[in-house]
This record gives C-alpha cells, structure tokens and sequence, in this order.
DNA sequence: GCCTTACGTCAACAGGGTTGACCCAATGTG
DNA sequence: CACATTGGGTCAACCCTGTTGACGTAAGGC
C-alpha cells in the first residue's frame, strides 16, 4: 500500500479485540514487547498479536519497518535525554551526555541495534549536538575545532552504544558463546605462537567486560589536553 | 541437523554441477556475492544457487548462518591484517592495525555490518589481538592495563568501521535520504533555539565526513600521555 | 439518515533459516 | 578387485518474516 500516513487522525475505529491504535501506543507497545519477551520478539507480526490487532493495520501508521524504526529511535533518544541540562564542568557534562546515550541503548538492544546506524537528524538529536558543540565553544576552542572533535566524540559514543546493544541483541546462546570466548579458547593457546596473549593471560577474562568508559575516559583526556590553556574543567 | 563440522573433509564429492565444495571457497563466494550483487544478496538460498549446489549443502560446512558470519568475520580480519609487520614506532603500528581493519570492513560493509561485533574465536583474530596487546607490552604498559588498553582502542576502532560499514550497508535511497536530510536540516535552523550550532555554522557541512581518523588520533594521544616515561613512540 | 472514506481485516505472495530422510559415490580394507 | 562404510549432496517440508491489494464496515460531516 505505502498510503500517505496523515498527522492527525481523526477516525478512531477500535480494533477487534476492542484497543484504540495511535502511533504512540505501537511505539510503547513495540518498547514493551522487547522489554518482556526479549529482543527476537519484535516483528511486525508478534507486535499485532500483542496489540490485538491485524498486523498489516500498523501500515495504516508507519509505512514499513524502517519508518516504525525510526520512530522508536527518536522515542529512544528523547527517553534517554529527557531532564538533561549541563552543568559548568564541560567534561562531567559530556561524560553525562555518553552514559544517557548509552543507558538508552541498552534499555532497548533490539531497538538501538536497529536504528543505531541511522541518521535520524530529528529533534531530540540535533539539540545533542547543538548543546555539545556548545560545551565545548565555552572550554574554548575554535568553532572549528568544536565542530570536528564533538563529531569524534559523539560518533564514539554512538559506536561503542550500538556495538554494545547489538551484543545484548544476540539471542542468548550465541552471546553466551561470545562470552565464554575468551574464558575457554584465549585461555589453552601455545605460548610460542601467542606470546603476547600468554603473558596477560589473567586479564583475558575481562576481555569480556565493556570498554564503554574506558574509551570515553581516554576521549575525554586527549580533549582535555588540547583545550585551551586557562578554559580547563573544574576538576 | 547440527552435525559436527570435521576439519579435515577427504571425501570430496563434487555438487550436481560439478563444483568440489570447501570452507574456503564457500567463504570467498560468500564476499563475491556480496560486493557483487549489493549487500542484500547473502542467504543460505543465493548463496547456494551461486556455489551450484543445494542450499542446504552448506549446513555440512557450518553449523548455521551464525557460524558462516563468524568465519567470513575471521576471513576479513586475515585479509585485512595480510602482510602487516608492526615496527619501532608502536603509535605508528596501532593506527596502521585501525587504518587496516577499516578498510578491511568498508570492502564488504554488509558483511560486516551483521559480524562485527561478533568475537569470532578464530585464528586471524587471535593473531591480531596476540600483536596489538605486544604493542602496548613494548611501549611499557603492565600487562593488566595493556589488556584493558588495548580493549578500549580497539573496540572503538571496531566500533567505527562497524558504524560506517553499516552506514554503507543502507540501501541506496535510505542512505541518500539519511544525507539529505543532514544538509537540510542544518540548513535553516533557529539561531536563538540552536546558538552553538549557529556559530559553527561554516564548519557543519564537514560533519558529514567521517571522523574516524580524527577520534583514532585522539585516543592514540592519550595513550601516548599514559604511555610509561622513557618508552614513548619515536615520535 | 445518508455518503464518503478512513482504516481494520483477510488472503496471499515471495523470501528467509533450518530440519530429517534419502541415497549415491568416494574411500579404506581384505 | 570387490565389498562395507559413511561422508555429504539433494530434496521436500515446516514455520518464520515483511509487504501487497482487495474488501467491507463503521465513523463523521452534512
């Protein structure tokens, strides 16, 4: 079909099973069944039978998959932002901006591992930048260099947010798998072929581990390095 | 079935059309298929229709699709990887390893779009991740911080290449869309509801390109400003 | 109370991964 | 050279997926 999908709707017709749709209610539906049921549940099919509906009735409101997708990601990141206002540590305030961000994510794996790799240059993600960018024209760099070193920044966080959502996203014995990785097969390697690997061997373990803050803490002091001289960070 | 994969196969039998089957050549005309016939084209069905064999034929090489990702995964990492020989300079070594496995994931996006947040177990990985932990060991790091270390970096790396590969990934009108509405969108903004953005104005249609050689430099300074005294990179 | 039309429903299609049964032929042995 | 073994290619089938076009019903404007 791909009919035009009008802003206002004005004939709410109850479905069978008695529910009013509205495109809000498929969004919080579509969130709530990967909450429950895992991150496999979401399709268009399961998301019908959940709101007790026909499932081609959802193309009445989104014209395919990738417009629900996209609709859930700004959804997401309004979640995710809501209430922020930073504060005059230009890099506490950027580090907060991360770890939304990628609570955010986690909250919906299925969801963001989706919709991560979109540019869903809506509301919601272009006051991020405006509001990122302006940390750090008042840490005092040029606008240039503001521009170039948040896109770094934030395309960062972005990344390693996905990278961990879609981890979170594999079905449970494929992640597991993933996991037990580097416990069983990094742990009998010969010590010739792999030196290295040998030598940090009671570290692998936490191989497994994320580096989400770690990344973001090395980001954040090389910024920090090149930040004017008399703009530091209060801290 | 889930059969067990042997590793050594002698009774090749050749398919209905006269082709002798392999891990390898499975593999290889896994990416073919993918940097010929756009990113779309890799299923268990096209994939056998390529080979000339029955689809299910491939399930005696692996154990499921999940399994052919991870050794296509394994066979990118090598490919990329090829040939590589870390010098004195170990700042130099860890960007040519970023630079090499970007590359590696942007000459078969879709491929890795689905595998790169995959651990792959396999040879080529652990290789590589034998020679960036030695890196970091030689520049002075104890071996429990080169391994978290070297985590932080190469995750982000991983991350990135996997973010513009998928990015690559899209079909066509969606990533024109998506490039469109980054230009449009920026293009008329409220200067009094968006001011930072407004005072870099100049600078946003660089924002398009990718960043990631600009957040590879960033994290390479701060290792570097960790780095143990005596042992910096010879430049 | 009628007419229009929005929108929920239904049936169907094409494509996906995966399975168990079948059976031929390549191999190692005597 | 002949035979038993079994690896592995083939086939049919199952259930999942997104998406479509036709259909009809009930809601709203008049």
């Amino acid at each position: 079909m791909t009919t035009r999908v009008p802003q206002e709707r004005k004939r709410r017709r109850p479905t069978r099973s008695g529910v009013v749709l509205s495109e809000q209610l498929i969004v919080e539906t579509a969130l709530r069944l990967i909450g429950e049921h895992g991150p496999e549940a979401l399709s268009v099919r399961r998301l019908g039978a959940a709101l007790g509906c026909d499932p081609t009735a959802l193309y009445r409101y989104f014209h395919g998959t990738d417009d629900l997708v996209l609709a859930i990601a700004d959804r997401i990141i309004g979640d995710a932002m809501a209430g922020f206002v930073p504060g005059d540590d230009w890099v506490a305030a950027l580090r907060e901006i991360a770890l939304r961000v990628r609570a955010g994510y986690l909250a919906h794996p299925r969801a963001a591992a989706m919709a991560a790799h979109r540019v869903t240059r809506r509301h919601n993600e272009i006051r991020a930048v405006d509001t990122g960018i302006g940390l750090l024209l008042t840490a005092g760099f040029a606008p240039a260099d503001a521009a170039r070193l948040y896109l770094a920044f934030i395309d960062t966080v972005l990344s390693h947010a996905a990278t961990e959502a879609a981890f979170r996203a594999l079905p449970r014995h494929q992640r597991e798998a993933d996991h037990r990785a580097w416990r069983d097969v990094y742990q009998d390697l010969d010590p010739e072929t792999y030196p290295s690997l040998t030598a940090v061997r009671p570290e692998l373990p936490g191989m497994a581990d994320s580096s989400f803050e770690q990344a973001v803490d090395l980001l954040l002091e090389a910024l920090t390095a090149r930040a004017p001289a008399g703009r530091h960070s209060h801290r």
